[in-house]
DNA sequence: ACGCTCTCCTGGCCGC
DNA sequence: TGCGGCCAGGAGAGCG
């Protein structure tokens, strides 16, 4: 899926041809997604006035004027403005048509993604109430990954990928920042240095910067709203490079699972 | 509390 | 060309 700088990249492109706009019109077309579409979704939405678009962790929120339409990409969601006349294909299964024409289709063919009115404060739902800090959040304290770990056993992987620990890194920049860091990503959480988790935590946050100023990264799946693809993928270091020698030393990438998440790493680089 | 496993669904790719 | 098996970017639920 469209980790956070997707997410971002889907939020930047939206942002300024849909805010301001009412919604005219919705068509779901499956019954549900990752929880089960509402049948009275088009009757809570349409009218309402869209006053922003904003993103926490992962979700992407237009904020209503009455409530809020909370939208989850899952693994293979792609959001994007298509032109009116456009005929749904294969998994397009929600259109949300605007009060200028424009047609904000919904694509996801493997259905993990979510699509959910709030009519109260969205950041007290189920949904979003456990969510740790966003990485790129201005009041995050350095050693912020260092103190949460202390007594955290689990492989330093899966732990930055805890949404309750951190939101927003997926499988992909995980390794990245990673490797970035100099830190071989199957070492308990609870092992590294203060400075190596403050590194860490630099590492994560340059990384997913990097990816929001390339647009995010396609492997397969993913496009920004307007259709074209993420440029990250060219500047990806480790991640989908099994075999293939290490950008900074002599060595091969090396693939191992944790988690039952693909996890590429250079062993020399990374300690 | 923690950490691991399973599960939702489909498509693409690989090997036979 | 077809088919079975396997893999995939997320994350909540359930269990020990």
């Amino acid at each position: 899926m469209p980790e956070l700088p997707e997410v971002e990249t889907v939020r930047r492109g939206l942002e300024l041809l849909v805010k301001g706009r009412h919604i005219a019109h919705v068509i779901c077309r499956v019954p549900k997604l990752r929880l089960p579409l509402d049948p009275h979704l088009p009757e809570q939405l349409v009218g309402q006035l869209v006053q922003s678009i904003s993103r926490r962790a992962k979700y992407l929120l237009f904020n209503l004027q009455e409530g809020t339409l909370l939208l989850h990409l899952g693994m293979s969601g792609v959001l994007r403005l298509v032109d009116p006349d456009c005929p749904p294909a294969k998994h397009d299964h929600v259109d949300i048509i605007l009060d200028d024409g424009q047609l904000l289709r919904y694509n996801d063919a493997r259905r993990f993604g979510l699509i959910i009115y709030l009519n109260s404060d969205p950041f007290s739902s189920r949904l979003l109430q456990h969510l740790g800090p966003e990485p790129l959040g201005a009041d995050l304290p350095g050693d912020y990954l260092f103190t949460r770990s202390r007594k955290r056993q689990l492989a330093i992987k899966n732990f930055i990928m805890d949404q309750k620990i951190l939101v927003g890194v997926g499988n992909i920049y995980a390794s990245e920042a990673l490797f970035a860091a100099g830190v071989d990503p199957r070492r308990q959480a609870k092992s590294l240095k203060r400075k190596e988790s403050i590194k860490l935590l630099q590492s994560i946050q340059a990384v997913l910067a990097e990816a929001i100023s390339a647009g995010g990264t396609t492997l397969k799946d993913f496009r920004r709203s307007d259709g074209k693809p993420g440029y990250f993928k060219q500047q990806l270091q480790v991640y989908g490079r099994k075999g293939e020698g290490c950008h900074q030393c002599e060595g091969q990438i090396q693939h191992v699972v944790l988690g039952q998440r693909s996890t590429f790493f250079c062993a020399a680089c990374q300690k």
